[in-house]
DNA sequence: CGATTTCCCGGTATCGTTTCCACGCCGCCA
DNA sequence: TGGCGGCGTGGAAACGATACCGGGAAATCG
């Protein structure tokens, strides 16, 4: 800049200037800036001025897997909003562990993001809590509660509607062991699904079988376990809700083991619409929402909250929907 | 820092040489400045270092489509392998837009990442290979050719060797007028999988049914077309190998339509396993690549040139294997 | 015991920008 | 004609850290 400055024989401000066209700048300066800059094939440096400015124009992106479909769509989204801001995003995993939480948390606040979107591994575990709460950047939370962060904003998704409506469904149709098997219990997914469950039945004057709820992860592995773990018990269940797309992963093994038919010997309800649901013979009821979109929502609370620093943190639900396919069917006692 | 420097009544290059534990440190020394840390909270602006190390630790990393399982796994393996080196990851979506690479590629040169991961949307356009080319930091491709990139390490799975297993066990099963969809004709895999096509058939002194072989794009919406087209055609193939996850899909749903059953009607192949392959009714043959470990060799091979500015680039490439399933069987005439 | 090395430490320049302040000039108005 | 406001520009002080250089004290050596 300091050669632009001397070619163009002008001083280091009125570069500056022209680079970041500030009103007070000349026809004349304006172009022989220009003209210096390109002579000399002038880069400028992003550090430096990310350092003058006390703004990176990044925001940090924390979440469990990246390859996971749900947070790839999300990051997706929220990438795209981004860019059009002009903002980069800086992603890292956790791999589920609330450490890294902790620490990702530490790390973006010392790379001095101008924001940041996580999606806890933990949303209790108070180390990380209190690395966020010294983060000055707004933060963005996905699908989970943190009451200890009040300066957050939100993005959720009504789980507790969607499966209420799943429910409702089964129950309809006929089913009335229906099982749930679903994430931590410490996770607010999870919660509001037990919600939207226990909903459903409670409304029919009954409650829901706490035998066939199952809260743990949201892995295969736990899926296929909790599944054939129901099954072979006494009175197994007629129908199956699973929680996320990794759960619904291990259910269909343990049912193709276990040679049942999914839409025929068992009913099936799964979260997240995947392309293994769509194309799954039969294709799969699911509880669908829109998680490209809630990554563009997430990116605009937080660049909303980026511009005005006074604006209040906000909360925003995505609707959920219910696709019925072929999974689900009217059992016949 | 200087705070901190004050506190402990030392130098501010002491408090730094304490902070980046170099030797020429005392223990009393390192003590007194340590607690005054601790006292203050102080907390490292990582930019500043940055700015005057000529080092930000990040790696820039261009894709696509991270909501793609491909790329979202590949970029997995990278970004885990980076974190231990203390490397953070920078992401961007070019969304198939091959201008949308060059600006990014400035984007990241102008923020001085380290290094650069990238699959070119497009491996030929000259504009983003002239960005490339000013980049001093090192480059890996992720899967692209770029003879024009010589300083660029390469990272790709061996498409033809798969192509040619997959292609050899259809024509072992009787199967002679095989599909071939795959992506664009000017990008690597696809030629990679040309070639292993051709030569399973030129092996046994016969040429490949050009007329199956369609090359365009690697999305749904392609892989539908394709296929219905080609099975609307007079002699219509009796096989398909289907070149990507998304294009599966969409062979998918042309044949659900049509009401062929894979595996039964038709053979097939796919490229890259997913749920969905394994799932599907019946499972699907698939050319696997462990996509995960290709993101940790291409940071590999990454990290080493950014440690050794004189290490030269290399090309690393991962096998393929063909994992027979029942969508594949003998046909009978 | 003097000379030379080793060990620590402080001061300062520097990384590449942006922003504030001051100043000169021109045009306008009274 | 003198004062005043606005425009355009240059100079310099930051932003927060690191690395070089030099010097004093302690340790080692002949």
């Amino acid at each position: 800049m300091r050669e632009v400055a001397e070619r163009a024989g002008v001083a280091l401000s009125s570069v500056s200037r022209v680079l970041n066209n500030h009103p007070d700048v000349s026809n004349s300066m304006r172009s022989r800036v220009l003209a210096a800059v390109s002579e000399l094939n002038y880069e400028p440096n992003l550090i430096a001025s990310s350092l003058r400015r006390g703004s990176t124009m990044t925001v940090g992106f924390i979440v469990a897997d990246i390859s996971n479909p749900l947070f790839a769509e999300f990051s997706k989204g929220a990438a795209t909003e981004l860019d059009l801001a002009g903002y980069t995003m800086v992603l890292a995993n956790s791999e589920f562990k609330r450490e890294r939480d902790a620490q990702l948390a530490r790390l973006f606040r010392w790379r001095r993001v101008d924001g940041l979107i996580v999606s806890l591994a933990d949303q209790e575990y108070p180390e990380t809590i209190a690395e966020l709460q010294r983060l000055e950047a707004p933060i963005v939370l996905f699908d989970r509660d943190a009451p200890k962060l009040p300066q957050a904003s939100t993005v959720t998704a009504d789980h507790a509607g969607g499966i209420r409506r799943a429910t409702d469904h089964l129950l309809d149709l006929g089913h009335s062991r229906i099982a749930m098997i679903t994430g931590p219990s410490s996770l607010r997914p999870t919660q509001e699904r037990v919600r939207g469950f226990s909903n459903a039945y409670r409304a029919r004057g009954s409650r829901y079988p706490a035998d066939l709820l199952r809260t743990g992860s949201f892995d295969a592995a736990f899926g296929e376990a909790a599944t054939s773990d129901m099954l072979l018990r006494q009175s197994p269940p007629t129908a199956i809700i699973s929680g996320s797309n990794q759960l619904l992963v291990g259910v269909l093994r343990t049912l193709h083991r276990m040679s049942l038919r999914p839409g025929r010997d068992i009913a099936l309800v799964s979260c997240d619409d995947v392309p293994l649901a769509e194309l799954h013979h039969p294709p799969i009821t699911i509880v669908h929402r829109d998680t490209i979109n809630m990554g563009a929502v997430a990116a605009q609370l937080l660049l909303e909250r980026i511009r005005d620093v006074d604006a209040p943190p906000r909360l925003a639900s995505v609707r959920t929907e219910l696709l019925v396919r072929d999974s689900t069917f009217p059992i016949t006692t």
